[in-house]
DNA sequence: TCGCAATCATTAACATGTTAAATATATTGC
DNA sequence: GCAATATATTTAACATGTTAATGATTGCGA
């Protein structure tokens, strides 16, 4: 019988590590301009598609639909985002940045892309490249 | 001047996926036994390493303190672990698996390992360990 | 020995993650 | 055209994540 795998070569844990190392720089850039990194990430997709669906949106931004519901609608108040309704199909709606969120974008920009170089140039070019596409080969675990 | 990664290829929402993918089976294995993902951790971390001190088994558990205060208090309350006082210095307490505990963990360990075996199968033990180094070398991100 | 600093843990407050239930609208079959 | 079904989204309830504040205890220095 195969056995346990310690937790210190756990993946799960591993994960988890992984995603606190690299999200500690980007949520002392985010906490000047009062944003999550949830928040963060849905600017960013809107940013990058333009006005999308619900469910679209949080394909993209890598959220649940309920948490993607609060996240929304504490954003739209703040006046970050806004939602559209489709004319014909009222089950459709559309969630856009506004030019508030594009600001936060652009003020961010600059910072994210070097944050996002230094994880880039710590690792290496190509054991970066390496980890993104084994990560992605993680989808549909049957 | 840099510019930012398309969240197509961005780490944080990697991460954030692969986390995803990779709990989702081990998640409906625990649902069976009402453990949520992080006291399964806990268990885990206590089996392997005896009883630990508050701040060792966040480490090892990848817990933050606040999160694992509470769920210490409620997997206590089921009867799962149990907190002993040292004697002569107050402030350290241990943590230990109890046996209603451990039971969990043994009725569990051959399912889990077999999930965890399903996945390095799926990726190949060689990209598998590749993963895991990659994922050590994030830390200190300065 | 008194008080103060340091350390560790808990509590507090709010945001998000997670699953299940409820809601709303459109589509299909008849 | 209406009922049943399907799909998309939101709400609800509870667990955890995150940061800041509070609490508890020890060790140190005056």
């Amino acid at each position: 019988m195969k056995h346990l795998p310690s937790t210190q070569r756990s993946l799960p844990i591993a994960l988890i590590r992984a995603r606190e190392n690299v999200m500690t720089p980007i949520r002392q850039m985010l906490s000047e301009s009062g944003l999550t990194e949830q928040q963060w990430r849905v600017l960013r997709v809107l940013d990058e598609h333009g006005a999308l669906e619900p469910s679209q949106l949080a394909k993209h931004a890598a959220l649940l639909l309920p948490s993607q519901t609060r996240i929304v609608q504490s954003m739209a108040q703040k006046g970050l985002v806004e939602r559209r309704e489709h004319r014909n199909d009222r089950r459709r709606t559309v969630i856009e940045i506004t030019d508030a969120g594009q600001a936060i974008i652009n003020d961010n920009a600059a910072k994210a892309a070097e944050i996002a170089a230094q994880i880039r140039d710590k690792l290496g070019p190509r054991r970066f490249e390496t980890l993104l596409d084994i990560l992605d080969d993680l989808h549909d675990l049957e």
